[in-house]
DNA sequence: ACATTTGCTAAACACTGTTTAGTATATTCA
DNA sequence: TGAATATACTAAACAGTGTTTAGCAAATGT
């Protein structure tokens, strides 16, 4: 029954083809013009097709979300190296930081959009981004045990850093920042400057 | 010429009408259903109607997200009384938190939607936002001259104590809050208590 | 009283996500 | 090999979206 392994093949082969036409889309013209008619029509197959790999649009940037969570997390990984935990997280902290500038979309997906949402619940668990926080997590939890930064509940303080970060990278993203009245690389380097500022103030 | 003026407060009062309407639906049912038709077949008006009183649906969102700031400006100054800047500036944080939890929609069209930006731009100035970030920067710069915060670049003050609490609702809005698997009010909680603490240390 | 402007709308345009019914092709079984 | 079944796919439709156009009454100006 070597026949059931190939469909099963196709299948996941349509599946990466819906999935790389999707991210193609998404990164280049955006989410609301990532259409299913518009990735139906790049990949050559009818909308209607579409809904034979995937439940719905939900679905498929579900996975774009998951693809990009994985991204980030390979690029704290490479911080692993790290052996002082304090310094591990401010590295860590520009990675994120570095990540958002430079991949808005992925980045607007992750953490503001409601789209994956509803597809997140009906997994088991948010495995990804489960995962990226509980790496901050574990180097917050290193960088208490070893009295590096201000003693505190390791949850605040892990929810204060990611706070801190994500509320930097979507004011600036979503153009909040635009109150400041002041060109976008001097906006960057505010940004930049207070997170190095942020980072001083949890050492012990 | 009464004719003109009178003519002139029908026109305002349709415009109060639509947006009455918008609001109303807005908050009940959320942005996306919200449409056009939704708001014309309540007010008893055809869709196209709507279109003599607003260029498009972004306008119309952009006097909703006006609404909003005063709203939001008008709660910063009931802390006018408050003499000790760094005590006010405490105030001013936990009321946007709490203008947050209890008004999300709003929250969300004035500090994450794109919807009401395009609009922004068309306008001379951001003139709500500023006001109230403006309130934020005039406490913070008497905190610094008065030494009762640690120095820092006003600018660079600002701009972190601003992302911190918007991180903080921004996460807890946009559902992110969820992948500490903890219930409502302990997330609410732990928003609550790393504000404190992020407050705490801001302090000379 | 007649001409003009104003206020409004039905209908259409170009989209969107999604579902249904039906058609060819591929596979299985006798 | 030939008939029956299962699979892969799609045209067309459904119900919705924001927005524009053409035309019709009623109010207004002369």
């Amino acid at each position: 029954m070597a026949i059931k392994e190939r469909k099963e093949r196709e299948k996941q082969d349509m599946r990466n083809l819906i999935i790389e036409s999707a991210t193609q889309l998404f990164l280049k013209h955006g989410y609301d013009k990532t259409s299913i008619r518009n990735i139906a029509e790049d990949i050559e197959y009818s909308p209607a097709t579409i809904y034979l790999y995937f439940k719905d649009k939900d679905e498929i940037f579900y996975v774009i979300h998951e693809n990009a969570f994985d991204l980030l997390v390979k690029l704290f990984r490479e911080h692993d190296t790290i052996s002082n935990p304090y310094e591990r997280l401010g590295a860590i902290g520009r990675t994120y930081i570095n990540f958002a500038f430079e991949n808005p979309d992925y980045y607007d997906l992750m953490f503001i959009m409601r789209a994956p949402l509803s597809q997140i619940k009906h997994e088991e668990r948010w495995n990804a981004g489960e995962c990226a926080f509980g790496y901050v997590l574990d180097t917050l939890t290193q960088c208490l045990d070893q009295k590096l930064i201000r003693p505190a509940d390791k949850y605040i303080t892990a929810v204060s850093v990611w706070s801190f970060v994500h509320g930097l990278v979507s004011l600036y993203i979503r153009e909040r920042m635009c109150i400041l009245e002041m060109p976008d690389d001097v906006v960057r380097d505010i940004v930049n400057a207070s997170f190095e500022n942020f980072f001083q103030s949890l050492k012990t």
